[in-house]
DNA sequence: TGATAAGATATGTCTAGTTGTATAGGAAAA
DNA sequence: TTTTCCTATACAACTAGACATATCTTATCA
């Protein structure tokens, strides 16, 4: 505040003057969440020092989670962490809504395979019986948060392709194809780390820290109707577990 | 020095991923041989990022031998470098477009000259018979593939020179004339380096290699009907010998 | 039915701007 | 002297947009 970047007594570094000085910037809402910060290039001119020196001050806002920079694009005000609830109905879209932020999704593939052992025994089906395949990505205010795979079984569910390529979400799917309601049965969770093609999806670095989500959700009869792992990126959610 | 004890970590470039995960999905057979694959700005948007970074990525499948783009048409997944089968029937045109491509052709030279020895030898004539010479180019989705020259004995074909001039092949100019099916009789291969004019012709350099045929057709008596010469770019064709 | 023209798509190329990384060096503090 | 902080420069990687050019599709007309 008081500190003059010439004086030689100076007890803050100037890159942490100019991170302080953002982070008011901040959360003043002169720059709000999304927004784009001026290049480097501005700021270093702005704050009359070398370009890598409001690096050092972008990259610590960056590890408090406050920045999140692309290459080539520019630097932005990153949104808050999301809170995620997980318990008995676990609804993306909903949960996302509740908190007062936007909700989208990106469908990367859909098709259909045969279960395989393993798959089968998940949904509790034969092996070799026909699934539909669904893996996208779930977007909060336009930041991708999570990347997800998950299984329906077809002989249970047989208009659920046309019906996930049509609808806005999971829920509203299920409901078209007469799943009026689903719980979730059981939630395992891992951490793994990303490899380059989960990094590429979700905007994180290969190697950054994911949170892993292997569930299945059932039907009011107890009925498996999808079978889903879902990769969170670690610092753009936090998880709660509701009884 | 180790001012980010977390940034150590190697990152796979974006373009490389991306890569990656394309050829992932051609050998799981997401995209088979000869299939379109999306285009550069669908791909751009499933993978969040920039046209040219995926063109990167495309650029680099290219030179692997796994994706050939034409401009204005898209990209598709190589069918392998031209698999050319050799047997009793050999069709340039039926064989490229049963491999997914897209075959072509070019006139370089249609005349009449007399019979020199070696060609009436080859062809069971008289010395001093008229013959049709007809040489051109063969292409594969717009790249040259093959020079050639041939024979026909005016004799036997009185009206083949224009009907070469007028067909897209040569099992239609000899339909045209009257021969409705022919075989190959005698194949020869050897291999020799290009000179400056084939080389030209093919936009190959000189001296690389090149693959030559030497090829006799007959019809169904056993009658000669055509007898030439091939030169295939060697790094564009596989040559398959059948039964 | 077939040919042609026009419009929509798709790749190729070019220019410019932004962040990421590496290297080198100087000035002041420990 | 050594370390830390900052400057300076150069290049690599990615984004962004515009335009050129080839191809495909569709409508239209004869």
């Amino acid at each position: 505040m008081s500190d003059n970047p010439s004086s030689n007594r100076r007890r803050t570094p100037i890159w942490l003057a100019i991170a302080n000085a953002l982070r008011n910037d901040i959360s003043e809402g002169r720059y709000a969440p999304g927004d784009k910060l001026p290049t480097e290039s501005r700021l270093s001119d702005r704050f009359g020092v070398n370009r890598h020196t409001v690096r050092q001050a972008l990259s610590h806002l960056t590890e408090e989670g406050l920045v999140r920079s692309r290459r080539g694009a520019g630097s932005f005000v990153a949104a808050t962490p999301t809170d995620y609830p997980i318990g008995k109905r676990v609804r993306f879209h909903q949960n996302l809504r509740a908190a007062g932020r936007r909700p989208d999704r990106k469908v990367l593939l859909i098709e259909q395979h045969a279960a395989s052992k393993g798959e089968a025994a998940a949904l509790n089906i034969q092996t070799g019986e026909m699934l539909c395949y669904y893996s996208g990505l779930s977007y909060a205010d336009g930041q991708p948060v999570a990347l997800f795979e998950t299984l329906f079984p077809l002989t249970r569910l047989a208009r659920i392709e046309a019906a996930l390529a049509e609808c806005d979400g999971i829920t509203e799917a299920l409901r078209r194809v007469g799943v009026e309601d689903y719980t979730r049965a059981s939630t395992r969770l891992t951490a793994v780390l990303a490899d380059a093609t989960q990094a590429l999806h979700l905007q994180i670095r290969e190697g950054d820290p994911l949170l892993r989500s292997t569930a299945l959700n059932v039907d009011p009869a107890g009925v498996p109707v999808e079978y889903g792992r879902t990769w969170f990126a670690g610092d753009r959610v936090t998880l709660t577990i509701e009884d």
